[in-house]
RNA sequence: UGGGGUGUAGCUCAAUCGGCAGAGCGCCGCACUGUUAAUGCGGAUGUUGGUGGUUCGAGUCCACCCGCCCCAGCCA
């Protein structure tokens, strides 16, 4: 007996073949019926026509409910009305693993808590198949893009001293050493690997115990932190647009089908081409006031100010040069105006806000030491971070790219919980 | 943590002024040889989130509590 994937049914059209995989639909009309099945690759179609078939297998396709486990075997056509091209003249149906009548997900519309509650039967439906595959895209064109540029990808501790941004971090007892927090960011590390390795970038999940309970937030997060020797704020967001656009560009070359199941504007993807404008934060409040916001210079710009920003450009935008206070205390003080920091938010279009946070760090000593006073932050934890600016301190650049923020734009879905196969938020720790 | 919503069958929702708790889907039965969330006919399914209160009578009004959703802040 011979197996096949159902992506792969093209090449055995004509030939008998047995496919294994998932009930999703069953349908009969009395002497003709069909399962509609899915293998993770695809969903396929199969007939079984009563007078064609042995009584057995004929009772058995009785039996069958939805998510049961099945193998069918018969004869591949080609049949241009079936989503995947073809289908399947059953000959022969084996139960795999059966499933009872309660399961919890219907072909139809359900709720966002009931699809959460279920979330590990959720990933089975075709919008979050395609969601994690153009994640996965994502994924492998990021290393990929880094890589031809000769990138070190290092991987960075998840465990940590307290170190990192300001808010909210997880902690576990540590043996000795007190308490160990859960990474927000592997940048400090990042930037000593890029010392040693010239140009690096980490991937790895990060941690934050944030009340957020936005769409655009979660508190387990994937995050893409390039660090490169010798970049300054303009590289920096070279790079960064370099890669958006590489992104962009893979998904749309790789997972068209991915991108019509999640009912994607596909011209909004097309027309994101370079050069992004770069907007000094000082000129976009000034923008904004114009438009009616009540900003004023020194403010952090809120989610309301970003989108009227935004709103006047169909590529992402980068927000440049930031105050001082806004800021973390690593960003480096712009020459030009040192009330500022030469640093950027990168905001993506159509809504979706902040994908990326980059800067130039600060590489004086002294400087250094005396914004992390200021910010009231553990001298000790940082004693190494600090040497490095001690032996052979240096320029340089990098940013943080969030991961699911990314794929919720790239797929236009209102929600970053839906681009994680299980997503981490304030009240959800299961599935 | 603040502001605004919402909670009724397994799921998605309806229930007029406070007056017999309903529909679709799913499920069960029957029919049907090409269905695409198949269709037609018939059937079973309820602690109306919880606790108290007002009332002859509460899913509906009031108080408190709980869950969830959206927005804001924090950020990626």
């Amino acid at each position: 007996m011979s197996f096949a994937r159902i992506s792969e049914l093209a090449s055995h059209v004509g030939k008998s073949i047995t496919v294994r995989g998932w009930v999703t639909h069953l349908r009969s009309s009395g002497k003709v019926a069909f399962i509609v099945m899915r293998d993770g690759t695809g969903i396929l179609q199969s007939v079984l026509v009563k007078s064609q078939v042995t009584p057995e297998v004929w009772e058995l396709f009785g039996t069958l409910t939805q998510e049961a486990c099945i193998a069918v075997t018969g004869e591949v056509k080609a049949d241009a009305r079936q989503p995947g091209g073809h289908e399947i003249g059953l000959t022969d149906l084996a139960v795999i693993g059966t499933s009872p009548l309660d399961y919890p997900l219907q072909p139809k519309e359900h709720g966002v808590d009931h699809l959460l509650d279920n979330r590990h039967f959720w990933l089975r439906t075709p919008r979050q198949v395609a969601i994690a595959r153009i994640r996965n895209e994502v994924e492998q064109a990021i290393h990929d893009f880094f890589y031809e540029r000769g990138f070190l990808r290092v991987d960075t501790p998840i465990l940590t001293a307290a170190i990192g941004e300001r808010s909210g971090l997880f902690a576990t007892e540590y043996f000795d050493e007190g308490n160990a927090y859960l990474a927000q960011t592997g940048q400090l590390y990042g930037e000593a690997a890029a010392a040693a390795f010239g140009k690096i970038y980490t991937f790895g999940p990060t941690f934050r115990a944030e009340k957020s309970k936005t769409r655009r937030h979660l508190t387990e997060f994937w995050m893409i932190e390039p660090e490169v020797a010798f970049n300054d704020s303009d590289d920096n967001m070279q790079l960064q647009e370099d890669m958006l656009i590489f992104l962009v560009q893979r998904v749309l070359e790789r997972r068209q089908a991915e991108l019509k199941e999640v009912e994607r504007d596909l011209s909004k993807l097309e027309g994101i081409k370079g050069p992004f404008p770069r907007i000094d934060y000082t000129d976009a409040v000034a923008t904004l006031q114009q438009k009616g916001s009540k900003v004023e210079w020194g403010d952090d710009l809120g989610a309301e100010d970003e989108a009227l920003l935004v709103a006047d450009y169909t590529t992402p935008i980068f927000v440049k040069n930031y105050p001082k206070e806004a800021k973390a205390f690593y960003m480096k003080e712009n020459p030009a105006d040192p009330r500022t920091v030469l640093c950027d938010d990168c905001l993506a279009p159509e809504g979706y806000g902040e994908i990326i946070g980059g800067s130039q760090r600060e590489d004086d000593h002294d400087k250094i030491l005396h914004r992390l006073r200021e910010e009231k932050l553990p001298e000790a934890a940082y004693d190494w971070y600090l040497a490095l600016r001690k032996y052979g301190t240096f320029p340089h650049s990098g940013f943080g790219l969030g991961l699911e923020r990314t794929v919720a734009w790239i797929c236009g879905i209102q929600h970053i919980r839906e681009c994680i196969a299980f997503p981490r938020m304030m009240n959800r720790l299961k599935p």
